[in-house]
Parts: structure tokens; C-alpha cells; sequence
DNA sequence: CTTTGCACTGTAATCATTACAAATAAAGAC
DNA sequence: GTCTTTATTTGTAATGATTACAGTGCAAAG
């Protein structure tokens, strides 16, 4: 909420916290759901009238490179986002194209892990496809989109 | 090799065996190498002058559909295409942009699973990124550049 | 007040992928 | 074997996310 932790934080992490890095940082810890950097810039253009495409994705490449997002190529059509820098998975579902967080519970992803097969490790990912829990629910009730829907 | 291998792997996953389909299924089983539709496009067409690219695209499209492949959309650049529909991790090295394969050596992507946070599995995935040894090797050893290189 | 350098903007270019319509090949009916 | 129907392939044009680039603004230093 308030963007003198979104300032610190860039500050901390070598970035001069500029307006737009500013709210770009504060949009991504207010909108937990990896949107994509077009979605960030629709979004935010309502508020910050002057914003850019292209600064958006200059500032998310940007904060990638520092280690204050990480971006998700998970769906093949785009990349989306994530301030969450702890290790966890994903979930994109195929039907409605969401990005669901999964809890890491497994010992693959132990951050201490630093090179396999002789390759020195920067990043791991792990996510899962499928149908999500909302879409499976409208998939198992089609009377509900019959009769009652909002839809 | 023997073409007829391919032929007979489309026919039991109810894919008809074009001449196409099978030239690209062939190649994919000659080369481990997670290769992008242009590279198969490019390498096939010396043999198949005929072919187009979008029929690569179509095919691999189809070929995944039906669990003939699977399609990495580990880089974010351009999807590339994996026979081994085993479980297995891949790792995409960063500065030589090659995709090695990683054994499954953890019990995250056991096929049982079906299900998570209630969301219905198809897919797993999970790579790694960072810097391949033999990116790491050339590293290490600068003067090999810089005498006796053949690059 | 000028200079210098970084950040931002808008537009044009790039490039993987897809859409589409026409051409071709296969399968089946007669 | 020929006709008809359907599936497959092809070439080109369109799409759309991302990047390149050149110009503009702006703040700090001299």
C-alpha cells in the first residue's frame, strides 16, 4: 500500500525508485495473480496516464535481472510475473488461463541445491497444467450455467 | 531409422502416417537435442523440399495433443519439442541456449498424482536455468579462446 | 545557466506462431 | 477406373508479444 516500501525496496536491491518502477513494484504486491506486462500497463495507464508500454517491460526485465520479480514462462503465449521470490510452483490452468500458486512441499526446489549433471543452477521452476478447481466446479454443474448464471 | 517404426507409433495413436508426420517423428527420435519447429523445418526440408513450415507447426501442435511429444515452453523465445514423454526435468542453459534433459531423481513428478489444491493435473513440468558445464568449462578456461580455438 | 547522464516515451521493427484459402492426396462408392 | 468426399499440405498473410531505437524530459553537478 504504501510506496515508501516500494521505494526501500528497490533502493535496497540497487534500483533508483523512479514513479513508474514505483507503482509498477506496488501493482505486483498488490495483484498476487502474475499478470502480464500488458495487463500491468492497462491497468496502471488509468492512474499513471504517462506510463509506456515499453516501460513496462523495460522495469520488469529490469527487476527480473535483480531478483525483485520472477517471470514465468509457463504460458507459451506471454510471460507473466511474480514478486514472490520464495521457492514455490504453479499451476495454469488450460481452461481459463489463470496462474495458481502451489506450495512447495517437496524436497526438489531446496534452495540449496546449486548445479546438477555439472550445470550450475540460477533458477528452478516447476509448475503443472490441467484444469483448475473453478473450472472443474463449472465443468461437474452445467445446470448452473443453464439457469442461474451470473455469466 | 527404419521409417516404419514412426509409421507404426502414429497409427497406434490414432494419427494417420502422412509422409510428413512420419519425417517428423523420425527426426525427433534422431535428435535429443529439444529442437524448435524452424530447426526441424530447416533440417527436414533438405530431404523434403516439399514441406512447409506450417505443417511442422501443425504436426508438432498434433503430436503433443496426442502424446506423441511434448512441447517446452522453457524458453521464452520459442517452444521446442521433447519425444521422451517419460518424467524428466530439463535445464536450459542460459548463455549457450541448449536444453540438456535431467533425470527425474525426486518424487515430485510421480505420474500418480492427479491432483492438486484441487486442481486436475495433466502436465508437469520442471526445469532448471542457469549456465550448462560445458558453457562453465570455456569459462574456466579463457586462454583456450584465445590461443588454440577453433571457434 | 549549461552540461551530463539516466529514465521515460512513442513508434517502428522483429519474429514466432496462427489463420486462411487454395491445392493435393487419400478413401470409399459406384 | 472414375467420381465424390474428406483429410492433409502448402504458401501467404495476419496476429501479437516483445524489443530496438531515437528523441524528450529531468535531475544532479559544475
Amino acid at each position: 500500500m504504501t510506496l515508501i516500501q516500494e521505494r526501500e525496496e528497490l533502493i535496497a536491491c540497487g534500483i533508483f525508485p523512479s514513479r513508474p518502477r514505483v507503482a509498477i513494484l506496488n501493482y505486483l504486491h498488490n495483484h498476487h495473480t502474475h499478470p502480464t506486462a500488458d495487463e500491468i500497463f492497462r491497468s496502471l495507464r488509468e492512474t499513471v496516464p504517462t506510463l509506456s508500454l515499453t516501460t513496462v517491460y523495460n522495469t520488469l526485465r529490469l527487476f527480473a535481472d535483480k531478483g525483485v520479480c520472477l517471470s514465468l514462462t509457463i504460458n507459451e503465449k506471454q510471460v507473466c510475473y511474480d514478486v514472490n521470490t520464495m521457492p514455490h510452483g504453479h499451476f495454469l490452468c488450460s481452461r481459463c488461463g489463470k496462474v495458481y500458486d502451489i506450495p512447495c512441499e517437496n524436497e526438489f526446489a531446496r534452495p540449496g541445491m546449486s548445479s546438477i549433471s555439472g550445470h550450475r543452477i540460477a533458477e528452478v521452476h516447476y509448475y503443472y497444467k490441467g484444469i483448475c478447481a473453478e473450472c472443474l466446479e463449472i465443468e461437474e454443474k452445467p445446470n448452473v450455467n443453464k439457469s442461474g448464471s451470473r455469466a
